[in-house]
DNA sequence: CTGAAAGCGCTTACAG
DNA sequence: CTGAAAGCGCTTACAG
């Protein structure tokens, strides 16, 4: 004999009493339940999850699905590691577990999302790597399982979601750059159409205008977002027939293939090349001359993920009133030693 | 009407032929199973896991335990992420799915690892972070689930584990580093009980002593795994009456503080001192001059931890016969210019 | 080859 | 306040 069953006979007391003790339910003698809950513990009883499951319909999991490719892993640095311990300092007040689903490189991550959902072993939805149109949503959606993203989509906002502040970033970056009389300023972004390309460009696009500078096609470079790629968007720039005095780049690790391409054209970075990342990150701070870049807390992003999730599980609705949140992630410079005026 | 019964109803046969049919079970006739796998796509059918858990006692799951405390999130760069994708890619071969547990780093590692074990979402275990003596072992023999461990532990080889080759990479090192005529070896170690210190300082002590070259503990800097740790190893190594030429890091974080207290004392990295870290990783790439460090393929890694893991799954035994695995993974060195003879 | 039935461990109306 | 019973969705001996 286990479970509840073996809780029940050692106490000589119904299975539905020792449920009912066992989750808090009122209509127990306070006697009896203190006699559960001993027993319970002295017996080393857990309740089994998949009859639980089964029978309520709900699991107390969440699920952060995460994509396991190479690239992924190779530009992600800490940042998932950082977003779930964030997330769980909210989750494990409401007594959620959190489960991560890495979804396999070779899998379609839409068929991988259904698998896991069909599965029942969670009960709302973390999703990252949004793209622009993203077929997870219109899945979880139509399964009515809660969820929220990691990044905007180009649904505008049927859904909950928090982003970075790509457009605030851009601005901001320019206007650094501008104030150290820069004006021909180039941005390197993804040549996929992950969503954040777009948005970062369009925040590059508004800030040159807001300041009277024309836009010129020729400094947009795409570019992988890989050391390689770094190196390739060194190359296009220094092939520039009016070359740039400063760029923008949008992952940092293309930074260090940048870094050594203007080593090799005998150009100093900070002085010869001003050079703004996105994200600081612990390995921005491996690069010499330091990189110029902007702060965020991956641990209170990971806690507002976490907020927005139970805003819109009805279980959770009534303690979290935020609605289906949409939000812009604020971001703080961090000066680094790779920009400055032009020519040092 | 749903899931299984509502297929059946559906076909207009009974649910047991079904499942049978779903599950692939040789009793059923072939029309019948043609039938059945049609409606089942057309439905959009997929077996509820709590279900079949509860009813087979297995979950088709694998659970991988990770510590997601900021000291884990700053340290791993790349390395889950890489070695998950290597797991999925064996485990997938069996139809398993593999969910990542992420322990909060609030709660204590062995009493999350026991209410995990309880809910019964996963049938077998990967821990990481193994320490000396981790009660975890205990606790999983304890409840019989099958498990490896990413990393050896002090209690010989009583269960599956795979380990990097630090008693290998120390050897390297120390032979690369006697052969550019080096003398005095520094070696920067965990301040903590983590098993990989003692494994590395061994292996430096026995490299030492093949070299007929004297251990002296005035060179074994004990020094936090950060940023921060790597300058001030950087400070104990230039105090030193007598200093050494080069040093041993265990961990690539500590790099940038080495480097940077090394620059502030006006000495070069690879001439003035050399540097030889432990594993490349993206991050030892951003560094300058180039770390010299060791190779090798979370990706091949991961692979080998899975199919340690079906070797000891009762259900899987046949299929890989390989026993309980005892493995030190090799590592390949990569030269970078962190390293030369003294002096230049 | 197929159907009917039992039962995995739990929670929850329902009666008392 | 407690017990007896039903049932969540599935798999699997057992009969036929």
């Amino acid at each position: 004999m286990k479970g509840i069953r073996r809780l029940a006979k050692h106490l000589n007391i119904s299975i539905g009493t020792v449920s009912r003790a066992l989750n808090g339910k009122p209509d127990v003698n306070e006697e009896t339940r203190k006699r559960v809950l001993a027993a319970a513990v002295e017996l080393g009883y857990e309740p089994n999850q998949a009859g639980r499951s089964l029978r309520k319909g709900s699991t107390g999991a969440v699920g952060l699905m995460i994509e396991s490719s190479p690239e992924t892993a190779a530009n992600s640095d800490n940042f998932f590691l950082g977003l779930i311990d964030g997330l769980q300092s909210v989750l494990s007040r409401q007594s959620l577990d959190l489960l991560v689903l890495p979804c396999p490189s070779e899998e379609d991550p839409n068929d991988y999302l259904q698998r896991m959902v069909a599965r029942q072993l969670v009960d709302a939805m973390i999703l990252s790597a949004t793209q622009h149109r993203d077929p997870r949503i219109a899945l979880l959606s139509g399964a009515d399982i809660p969820f929220v993203t990691m990044g905007r989509a180009g649904f505008g906002d049927s859904h909950a979601w928090i982003d970075l502040d790509f457009e605030g970033v851009a601005n901001r970056a320019i206007d650094r750059l501008v104030g150290q009389s820069h004006r021909r300023i180039a941005v390197a972004v993804p040549p996929t159409d992950v969503n954040l390309g777009s948005i970062f460009l369009d925040g590059y696009k508004t800030a040159l205008r807001r300041h009277g500078l024309p836009f010129d096609p020729d400094l947009v470079i795409y570019a992988k977002t890989t050391e390689q790629g770094g190196y390739v968007a060194g190359d296009q720039l220094l092939g520039l027939s009016e070359r740039p005095t400063a760029i923008l780049l949008v992952y940092e690790l293309m930074a260090i293939g940048l870094y050594r391409r203007l080593s090799e054209a005998q150009l100093r970075v900070g002085k010869d090349m001003a050079v703004i990342g996105f994200r600081e990150s612990p390995r921005s701070r491996f690069l010499s001359p330091r990189l110029t870049c902007f702060r965020m807390s991956l641990h209170e992003l990971g806690g507002s993920l976490a907020e927005s999730l139970l805003a819109v599980m009805p279980q959770f609705q009534a303690q979290y009133p935020l609605g289906a949140v949409h939000m812009i992630w604020p971001m703080e410079l961090v000066e680094g030693e790779s920009d400055g005026p032009p020519g040092g």
